[in-house]
DNA sequence: CACTGATTATCAGTATGCTGATGATTAGTG
DNA sequence: CACTAATCATCAGCATACTGATAATCAGTG
């Protein structure tokens, strides 16, 4: 009995919360391509556009913060962005390394155009749940990402 | 007032559900990877081995709806499943377009040797939570995952 | 049995995301 | 002020994941 088993352990990726995790994910982005499909814009590209109109002028590594990106991808949404128009890099004065982020007349004009699509995405990821457990699931996941955050090479500073 | 303003909208990703499922879904990777590093294996090549594990001469197809994985996806992450020899192809003799997969003898060690840093890992993403509330996030979680399941290009057929 | 349609696996192309490295620049130290 | 260390952006390389296409094969019909 002591040499090894040719049975594999049993493990049932229902049980892992990881499995989930990824499958929602999926799902989420899935419903956001959908919804806003006449725009051809991504998440990950709303969400930096969005952070960069909020904060006029921050430069990538701070928006790389924001978001919770690394700074490798950020490059290379930005990239995206600023072939798109929607965006502008210009050199920082005071700084050389530094490329400031702005957002376009186009850009802004985007974020109006796809807002309510976007709004009805994120409606549609937490509809499944009851009306009353939607606020609880959310508190869940602030907490579990808060917790963590440290863990990914991209910690969120919230700021 | 008919104009169309410059300012762009203000719309704080904080509150997008999307966001923080994606910052999750990162981190849950992040940890996983951290725990299993020495055996070299991702989140997504661990589940494809424990799925074929666990459903023996399965074809790609049928894989793909286990993991819920895009079958040019599953494509991939069977190539690389393959090139370590923790999984082998071979064509079925009913159907030549359909290609069987299982797990080698070294997939099968390298599935008992991950497992208890697996669990750890799976441990640590929900440790932030209250024990009571464990629970709580993955039912709403699979309840999230079942209703939208149809929308992702993978949907899982939970078989 | 020939033909149409469906199915399986794969491919090219694009977009996240990571690691580890590099070049350019700045800041801090003696 | 010279030197070292830190910082910013980028790059190459790898691994998900998607869309839309294609080749090969099979199933069902006449």
């Amino acid at each position: 009995m002591t040499h090894a088993p040719a049975a594999p352990p049993t493990v049932d990726l229902d049980s892992l919360p990881g499995h989930h995790i990824r499958r929602l994910h999926q799902i989420a982005v899935a419903i956001f391509l959908q919804e806003t499909e006449p725009h051809g814009i991504t998440p990950v590209q709303f969400g930096a556009l969005q952070a960069v109109a909020n904060s006029p002028g921050v430069d990538q590594r701070t928006l790389s913060g924001r978001v919770g990106l690394d700074t490798s991808t950020v490059a290379g949404v930005v990239d995206r962005l600023e072939a798109r128009g929607l965006l502008q890099r210009s050199a920082s004065p005071q700084d050389k390394r530094v490329r400031l982020l702005a957002v376009t007349a186009e850009g802004t004009a985007l974020l109006h155009a796809v807002e309510p699509a976007m709004r009805a995405a994120q409606a549609r990821i937490l509809a499944p749940l009851p009306r009353a457990e939607r606020a609880e699931f959310m508190r869940m996941l602030r907490q579990l990402v808060d917790a963590n955050n440290g863990m990914s090479r991209a910690p969120s500073d919230g700021a």
